[in-house]
DNA sequence: CTAATGACGTATC
DNA sequence: CGATACGCCATTA
C-alpha cells in the first residue's frame, strides 16, 4: 500500500458502514479518530486496493451529494450500487435523513475490537 | 523549504 | 439552491 499514515483506520471505519446506510467523509474521518481530515478519507479510498471490497460507495459529503460529478462513470455506478442496497439517489444526492449512518455504541466496539 | 492539489466542510452572498 | 471563498492537512511537485 502507499506507505501507511491512516489510511488503514479509515478502511476499517469505512468497512464498518453498514449496507443500506452511508456516511460522509468528515464523519468517517471524525470515527477514524482524524477530525477535519476529511480530505484525507477521500485520498484513502482513491488508493485503496479492490482487492479489500472496500464499500467506498457508501461514502459521499456531507450535504449527502456522491463525491463525483452528476452524469460520470463513477458516480452512475456508486448510484447503481447504493440503489441494490435499497437507498435511494435523486438527482446524484441521497437524503441523509433517511440513510445516514448512526453509529451505535455496539458497532464503534465491534470495530475496535477487531 | 515553498507552492500546488484534492473522492472535503462550513460560512457567506 | 448555486457560486465563491477560505480553512484543513497529507501528499506531491
Amino acid at each position: 500500500m502507499a506507505r501507511n499514515p491512516h489510511y488503514t483506520q479509515i478502511w476499517q471505519t469505512v468497512c464498518a458502514i453498514p449496507a443500506g446506510k452511508v456516511a460522509s467523509y468528515g464523519q468517517i474521518a471524525d470515527l477514524a479518530g482524524l477530525p477535519g481530515r476529511a480530505r484525507l478519507v477521500g485520498k484513502s479510498l482513491g488508493v485503496a486496493p479492490k482487492e479489500m471490497n472496500l464499500p467506498w460507495f457508501r461514502v459521499l459529503r456531507s450535504s449527502g451529494q456522491l463525491a463525483f460529478a452528476a452524469g460520470s462513470e463513477q458516480a452512475l455506478n456508486q448510484a447503481g450500487l447504493l440503489q441494490e442496497e435499497n437507498v435511494v439517489v435523486l438527482r446524484n444526492r441521497v437524503k441523509l435523513a433517511e440513510f445516514q449512518w448512526k453509529p451505535t455504541l455496539d458497532e464503534m466496539l465491534w470495530k475496535l475490537n477487531h
